[in-house]
DNA sequence: GGCGACATGTAACCAGTTACATGATTGA
DNA sequence: TCAATCATGTAACTGGTTACATGTCGCC
């Protein structure tokens, strides 16, 4: 079974495809999930690797005279691909979500009530925004996203609302002290 | 700045410290979310690394003659939790929640139609019973929870409950697509 | 003429996992 | 007595990151 990352790296070829290794890097970068960096180290024999099992193919393509690899999928690639989404119904992949915001709220027992009211209420301006840019990620691409690819954004979006509304918890809580 | 996995650590040995690493390793396991394993390869040299840095100090303590080094944060450890803490209102820390589900919903359109209604419909039962047991997380130990080890869990809930949300939106928006 | 984006790659490093090794204690 | 739990540790591996190297093209 494909690692995250491979599952990944291969959904973006399926969907952005014919695209290069190049491609598949900024779309990891600039994702709004800050969870992969996408660097050159991880991608490039990443998809080496895909290639060499034949889940995608490269087409040499000399565009302006710069050289490039044209990656897409494969039949087999199609077929992992598929294994690979159907397998999100697993214990270990619906449990694996951690927020490191949730974790620190845990440890705020170390800090006066004065700090944890302020570092609630810098946690909570903080998710505030980025509700709002992943928002704006909807917005602003409505035309450009699949229907679901406008889905898995919105799924983003529900989940950062469900955290500015538990950060809101948190700050009333510690307001107030029962 | 300690790293994720060490500020855990360290915040878990202050909550429920004196304890041994073996205790540390179980919390890690035994934690609903299954993003860190607590193997041992990694708790130990991390232990003795904050050991060598002051932040936490062992007293050996022979009980039933069975050695074990009891654990205690010291006062520069308390700082450097205090630090770890605040610091979760960076915009990497906010940015950092990855959900692999969300992630293969993105892929769908690889699937067959009836095959996206099957797999979202697992997913969403999943969700279902991963939420009921973050659920029972709380109301089983409602006594022995801090409060803000209560409010932690709170937000996991939340956070669930937001994930069987967004699924029945998936579930739906396949049933009747647009 | 130089800067930024496009494009591909590699080597050193780092952090965490798996799997193993060891040994005492407790309870069926 | 034999398995499970408590308890500590190490070695090999893995999968990602950082940082570097190289070169083209388009634009100001």
């Amino acid at each position: 079974m494909l690692k995250e990352l491979e599952g990944l790296a291969l959904g973006i070829v399926f969907k952005s495809g014919p695209c290069t290794a190049y491609t598949v890097r900024q779309l990891l970068k600039n994702s709004p999930s800050s969870h992969w960096r996408g660097s050159a180290g991880s991608i490039y024999p990443l998809l080496e690797r895909l290639e060499a099992l034949a889940l995608i193919e490269a087409r040499e393509d000399p565009h302006d005279g710069r050289a490039r690899r044209l990656l897409s999928v494969t039949k087999e690639g199609r077929k992992a691909l598929k294994a690979w989404v159907k397998g999100g119904a697993e214990p270990d992949i619906i449990a694996q979500v951690f927020d490191p915001v949730r974790t620190r709220v845990f440890f705020m027992d170390a800090l006066t009530p004065k700090e944890r009211a302020r570092v609630a209420a810098n946690m909570l301006t903080a998710l505030e925004s980025f509700l709002m840019l992943s928002r704006d990620q909807i917005d602003g691409r409505r035309n450009e996203l699949s229907p679901l690819g406008r889905l898995g954004a919105l799924g983003a979006v529900m989940t950062n609302e469900a955290r500015v509304a538990f950060m809101k918890e948190v700050v009333a809580a510690l307001q107030d002290p029962d």
